[in-house]
Parts: structure tokens; C-alpha cells; sequence
RNA sequence: GGAGGGAUCGCAUAGUGGUCUAGUGCGGCCGCCUGCUAAGCGGUUACCUCGGGAAACCGGGGUCAUGGGUUCGAAUCCCAUUCCCUCCGCCA
């Protein structure tokens, strides 16, 4: 969320970095309710001020004539404040909730463009071309290799689920440690093991609530939100609390499960694993102070950059445009691998600068001395990466004429030492 | 699922309707003293918000888990919720 104190004072710096956005904020409503806010808050505090004031001679006074007149006196003031309370409360809720709604302001360097077509390609490692030799695209090999099950998958949970078998599920669990012993090891990420449910409070602090509601699964009996990616638990990790400047940044590397409901995107991506109910992701999370966010950015790019090179495949990296920009980022790099089966770049990992959006809305501060006072970190949150496209890109972009697939040597100590997949008989 | 106990200023505690502008100890910070120590002495010690001010700061309001209620007035009384602990039951 952002500052309603900034909103006051930047009105047309805010009505402006959401235009670019494309998107419908209720700025004059927040104005409007901020100014009413206000007025009735001082009407009220005076009220409260004098009402404290008499209190404090009633308190003293012994005389018990005195004390009752005292008494009756008080009523009125407290009868005028338990008038113009409820009004305060409805005015600051609806405040609330407005400011809830409106989305982070873009990065000056976020290029100005109405949709994906306005992003910009940053860097491109490799040569985006065919095979020798008519390639299948993934769901046509993991089903010959009997890897991947669409079909028992539709019968366990229904469309867009899948069971990965034998060298499949192998290829999951080897995908996750890799990538977890990459970005500890060598990037200096601490673990965690995280819940794949939240409370609702999570949800609106990280951003997925209110606007993103549709997407989400929730469990009614138990007011348990699942999970659409680890960026919730993440955000929500330090909630309410003053960090120690000295401990920033804090660097943070999660898998989980993730749960879309996809609503918004039905009959989109039908086919294959691209875009599942339920998919793994490895999820890199920053604390920073507002200063370092930039630094921390890129070099989390280049952590999700370090994944699909290691695994040997053909990328690009895309800076987001104001127009396709998330609800929570200021700036967003988009890392996508070349699939030579679909002609298509497929994004395994969005990295995001969120600046103070969220650390405003979970309340996550630091010192940057001992009597200073808090200010809000930065967060940032990375793919690093998701499964499901990285997969599909391995199987497509290392299969043989003969329908087998090759696995890159990096893999290979995380498959127990198997080279290749091959139709299991 | 059942029964009970608890949540107070970084930590530990005191506080059962008005002098609580929440006390005390520890820790932290600042200073002083001492040519002996992790010694002694003094001071200080949160956050949010509104208003004023260029600022240092000043004034008001709020916060004793959270949200309601009773009352002129709530850390204190009542209700609900959350979380923690103990015991019983069930169980991977």
C-alpha cells in the first residue's frame, strides 16, 4: 500500500504513475476520505482531550456533591464523542480498503507501454532455433516415456492436474534440491520450510487480497488461504516486526507448493504442464533497505539466470512494462526459456522490487541504528524457479529423434547418476 | 474434541475501576566518578497518529494480545476471537 501521507502531498505524482499503469485507481475517493478523516479525527481527539482533562478533577475531587455535578457534566461530552465515533470508524475503514486497492507505483526505469507487447528484452543467452529433426513438444514425450499422466492425474483432482511417474518425479525432486543447493551454497540464501496455507490477514499483507481473490483457494472451516506462491508466507515472515539494520539484507530461499485456481485464464495453456492448479516453485525473498533494493534486484535476476544456465538452456531476460506491471512491483524482470517444440519463450521466474508495498502493508521495519527511528525495508521476490515450465523446456529442448531424453550434466548427481529417459517398459 | 491456566514498555515482573503521564529489576544507551573487577553514582529507554514548526522540538489523541461491551472514566469488570502452556482423548 502506499503512503496516504505521500498520496496527500504527491496527488498528481500518483495520479499520473497509475495512469501509466492502465489502471483504475480511486485516488479522489482516498483524498476525499483522507481530508473528512481529518477533520472529524481533531473534532474527536479535542472531545477526548477534555473529557480526559475532567476525568482527572473527578478523580481527585472527594467532595461527593462536586463529584456528581462533575459527573453529570461529562456525559454530554462523552454522549457527543459515542455520536462521532461510528462516523470516524466508517470513514478510516473505507479509507482503508480503498488504499488497499490501489497497486504500487511504477520505477521511473519501468518502460511506459499498455501491455506485454510494450516489454522490453534485456539480455538473450543463446539462439532461439529448431532441432535437427521434428521436435515433440513435452506432453506428446512424457506421456510416451510414461513420465507424465494427464490422464489419472483428471482422474485424482480433475483438469489441469498430472501425475509425474518413476524418472518424472525423479526429475521434480532432483529440480528442487538443485536449485535449493544452488542458491544456498552459492548465492547465500537461508532455507525455509514453509507453511502451504495462510491466514487471510497473510493475503492482504502481501498483496494477493483484495484484487486477486479469484485466483486463490480457500478453505471456509478453517479460514486457511492455500498458497499461490511462497511470495505470501515470505512477506508475511517478519510481520510487525523492527529488524535490526544490521542483519539487512535478509536473504530467504523457500519451496512450496502452489495453488491457482486460474480462473482468470481458463481454456488458456490446456494442454501439457504449463500452467497446473497445483505446481512446485523455488521462491527467492529479499529484505533490503530501500537503497540496496536496486542492487538486490539485478543480482537476484542473475540468481534465477544462474538456474537455466547451469541447465544448460536457451534464455532471455524481459523487463515488464508499466501496462503489464504486478499489483505489488515498482520493477519486474521476467526470466523465459526458448521451447524449439512450441516456438514459444516459456517465463520460469518473475522478479520483482516491491520497494515498501508490502513491508507497508505486513509492517516490516528496520533501525538502521540503536534510537533511530523504523523505517519500512524494501521486499523483493524472485522465481527461482518455477518446475512445470522447466520441464517441459528440459524435455522438449533435450529429446531425441527416438523420443528419449537427455539430461544435463548438472542434473545428473541429483538422478542418482541417470543420463537419460527412456521409456520405462 | 474435552478440562484448566495464561498473554502488561527488549527480557523478567508489579498492578483488580480515577494519583497508571503503567512501577521495579535486568539489559541497552549517555554521562560522571574511581589508576581494582562483569564495581559505584546520575540520567535515559517503545510505537502509531493528528496539529504547529525550516528544524531541533512542542502540544493533543491512541496503543497493557485483538475486537466489541459496561461506565463520566477500563491494564483492571463482562463477552467474543487469536495465540501460547498443562492435562485427558485421538492419531501420522
Amino acid at each position: 500500500m502506499l503512503s496516504i501521507q505521500f498520496i496527500r502531498e504527491h496527488a498528481d505524482v500518483v495520479r499520473q504513475a497509475l495512469a501509466a499503469r492502465r489502471t483504475e485507481a480511486p485516488l479522489d475517493e482516498v483524498l476525499r476520505l483522507d481530508s473528512e478523516r481529518r477533520r472529524l479525527l481533531q473534532e474527536v481527539e479535542s472531545l477526548r482531550a477534555e473529557q480526559n482533562a475532567a476525568g482527572k478533577r473527578i478523580g481527585a475531587a472527594k467532595d461527593s456533591d462536586e463529584r456528581k455535578r462533575m459527573i453529570a457534566a461529562l456525559k454530554d461530552v462523552s454522549a457527543r464523542i459515542d455520536d462521532l465515533e461510528p462516523a470516524l470508524k466508517d470513514i478510516d475503514d473505507q479509507l482503508q480498503a480503498r488504499l488497499m486497492e490501489i497497486p504500487n507505483l511504477p520505477d521511473p526505469a519501468t518502460p511506459e507501454g499498455a501491455d506485454e507487447t510494450g516489454n522490453a528484452i534485456v539480455r538473450q543467452s543463446g539462439e532461439p532455433g529448431a532441432l535437427d529433426f521434428p521436435a515433440k513438444p513435452h506432453w506428446e514425450l512424457g506421456e510416451a516415456l510414461g513420465i507424465i499422466d494427464f490422464e489419472r492425474g483428471a482422474r485424482l483432482a480433475g483438469s489441469r492436474f498430472y501425475v509425474l511417474r518413476g524418472a518424472g518425479a525423479r526429475l521434480e525432486r532432483a529440480l528442487i534440491t538443485m536449485m535449493l543447493d544452488l542458491h544456498t551454497a552459492r548465492h547465500g540464501y537461508t532455507e525455509l520450510y514453509l507453511p502451504a496455507v495462510v491466514k487471510e490477514e497473510c493475503m492482504w499483507a502481501s498483496g494477493q487480497l483484495p484484487k486477486f481473490a479469484d485466483n486463490l483457494y480457500h478453505d471456509v472451516e478453517d479460514d486457511f488461504w492455500l498458497v499461490p506462491t511462497a511470495e505470501v508466507p515470505l512477506t508475511n515472515i517478519h510481520r510487525d516486526e523492527i529488524l535490526e539494520g544490521v542483519a539487512l539484507p535478509l536473504s530467504y530461499v523457500a519451496y512450496t507448493p502452489c495453488f491457482r485456481r486460474e480462473k482468470m485464464s481458463a481454456g488458456r495453456d490446456v494442454r501439457g504442464i504449463k500452467r497446473g492448479h497445483q505446481f512446485d516453485k523455488v521462491e527467492l525473498y529479499k529484505f533490503t533497505r530501500p537503497e540496496e533494493s536496486e542492487e538486490a534486484l539485478q543480482q537476484m535476476v542473475g540468481h534465477a539466470e544462474a538456474v537455466v544456465r547451469e541447465l544448460g538452456l536457451t534464455h532471455r531476460v524481459v523487463q515488464i512494462c508499466t501496462g503489464d506491471l504486478g499489483f505489488n512491483a515498482a520493477k519486474t524482470y521476467d526470466l523465459e526459456v526458448w521451447s524449439p517444440a512450441t516456438g514459444e519463450w516459456y517465463e520460469v521466474s518473475s522478479v520483482s522490487n516491491c520497494t515498501d508495498f508490502q513491508a507497508r502493508r505486513a509492517n516490516v521495519r528496520f533501525r538502521r541504528e540503536t534510537g533511530a527511528r523504523p523505517e519500512f525495508v524494501h521486499t523483493l521476490n524472485g522465481s527461482g524457479t518455477a518446475l512445470p515450465r522447466v520441464v517441459a523446456a528440459l524435455l522438449e529442448n533435450y529429446q531425441r529423434p527416438d523420443g528419449s531424453v537427455e539430461l544435463p550434466p548438472a542434473l545428473i548427481p541429483y538422478m542418482g547418476g541417470l543420463a537419460l529417459i527412456e521409456p520405462d517398459v
